[in-house]
DNA sequence: TATGAATGAGCCTTCATTCAT
DNA sequence: TATGAATGAAGGCTCATTCAT
């Protein structure tokens, strides 16, 4: 008991820690974030940071990898065969919208591996790997859905790469946060890219 | 005649150190490059850098803001009260495209600037303007296709917003620089968002 | 107890490069002098100098700070309203000359502070308050004693000012660090100063 | 002729030069002043200022030894054997008040020479031999004057330290430069330093 | 397990000096 | 003779990492 209470101070500590950290890289960047900034945030020692997460390149890597399991999750949480295809794009539009309007932290993170890929190999990887598979689940969508004669048609991997490209690039642009209703108006917009009616 | 030569080779050289500096702040970022490797990869010694562009910071700034006069140019060069605006528009994607395509370095660079505006708040401050005319064009030319009846319905500065973010994430996205054909197959796609026939 | 032990060590660490630090600057001055030379001569990295006194403008102003209060403390150790003013007096010169003697190395730091003010206006104020208590404690007495019909006449203020003046020259003159007993050779001579019996 | 011309505009300019150095060096010390900014106060390139005057340490050296004999001059023009002793000295305590008060800047930089005596062993050779001078023939002029029943005994040669000592002291306090007649209230007290009548 | 003192590699920057024009 | 472009040594400083307590 005494023990598992000590375990899951030390988890929560970690988790601390890992938040900080996730601010800190995302806000200013992996060389511009110092190990003793996020230790002070996280209102620990900067001897523990290396303990729970071993170097700063580890630490960081435990940002991106960390959350995106159930980032990763919650952007594949659609049916890709669903009845109505419109309907379950139109859905899985807001949920993603949701996500990216809420992790504007986590998402800048994204963007500094995807945009610094050779710097950020391996964490790149990861990402890349999860990327794919957003990307093949709706590309399947898509197809079922022309199949099933309710979307125009149109290269469907294609159509979903610039989907997600869109949800990226907005994120990108609207650095500023804007509401999440701000991000809803772009919905219908969205919706184009996977044809008219 | 001999004065104007020098002048001429000073300026070839500050030429020669600014593209180096914006090929490795691009692909490395900007604390991840140093000035010694600027220097060494532009073949003049680190004091001259200095010399050309006062420091560090300024140097980056430099990157930034001199090429940006003709890039926006090039993004600004459509009508906007063509005859045929879905021509109209089909024409300038891919002409953005071919430029998206061709400048992935510097357009790397603004990209670190747009998700790390805090950081960058400078040149941050300039890149958006220069946005923000893009913006206002693209959707002066959605109004008045609206008007002329040949653009569907829609908030046309949120239509421009998006165009503008998919071309960004699709620099994002396609970090592994793809041909411009396959840029190209995505025209198509990005002609939805103004919306079906 | 340990950690006491430890604060002990490390307060002693930072005397030690306060020492080296004052010996360094005062022979060679500020700039003359690097902090990799005062880490070394103290014997610590020059990490460690950072970590104690912050920058080395900092460091240097320590130098002239610290070791201030105690030393105007010895100057300003006598009675200005004493008995017999001419042998108070013969007293303090005599305790002067000890601590100009002696201190060597601090009062080349203090020449120059004043001796560059405006580079070392900070410096310069600290010093410069506690130059005028000495000032208008060595003035006080003057007047107390010419009151008493003890001393001659004549402008007090000026008077304390060619006294002080005479201590700061000859430790410049004397740069060649004599012994006390030529020091005490000036005695009888900076008590004519202060006039005739 | 046109030799000759050109010949005065090179003395001239490096007087201006030699001028701008002193004043830079008195003011902000040898390692805080650049060639370049000597160049610049001087309106010549600082490639000029090597052809002229070699190095930097040169320079410095040329700033503190090309004044120096017509300033002994001035300090040595009185005469060791007057008629009236007592008078003689406060002649000449008043020319040199006059001297000190005049040469500010100059005299910052004998200031620097002596206190930094090692690093600036050189320049300080020279200077202590015009300084000895100085003190030899105040001293001579003490021990006439002694014989000659005008002056108080005592150490000459430490009173004519003392006095020189007093000189450079209340230089160094008055930094904030003072008008010549506040230093003409010193004369009397510095008349005391050669004895009562 | 946690801490933070200590280290020193590595960066940016300044500036004396050289040398081609 | 005069200029100033170019060089690179050297300094201050930051910060990741190690390790004794």
């Amino acid at each position: 008991m005494a023990n598992d209470n000590k375990k899951r101070t030390i988890e929560m500590k970690k988790d601390t820690v890992l938040k900080a950290a996730i601010r800190l890289f995302a806000e200013k960047n992996y060389e511009a974030t110092t190990m003793a900034e996020i230790a002070r945030e996280a209102n620990v020692s900067f001897g523990s940071v290396s303990i729970y997460f071993g170097n700063k390149e580890e630490l960081f890597m435990a940002c991106v990898v960390l959350p995106l399991e159930e980032f990763t999750k919650s952007l594949l949480d659609f049916d890709p065969s669903p009845n109505s295809y419109r309907e379950e794009i139109q859905t899985f539009i807001l949920k993603h919208f949701e996500l990216f309007s809420t992790q504007k932290e986590y998402l800048r993170l994204l963007v500094q591996v995807i945009g610094q890929y050779e710097r950020f190999s391996e964490a790149f990887k990861v990402v890349n790997e999860h990327n794919e598979k957003l990307n093949n689940k709706v590309s399947q969508l898509i197809v079922n859905g022309q199949q099933a004669n309710q979307l125009a048609d149109g290269d469907a991997e294609k159509i979903a790469i610039a989907y997600v490209s869109l949800l990226f690039g907005l994120r990108l642009s609207y650095a500023d946060d804007p509401s999440l209703e701000n991000w809803n108006q772009f919905a219908e917009i969205a919706m184009r890219l996977f044809g008219p009616k």
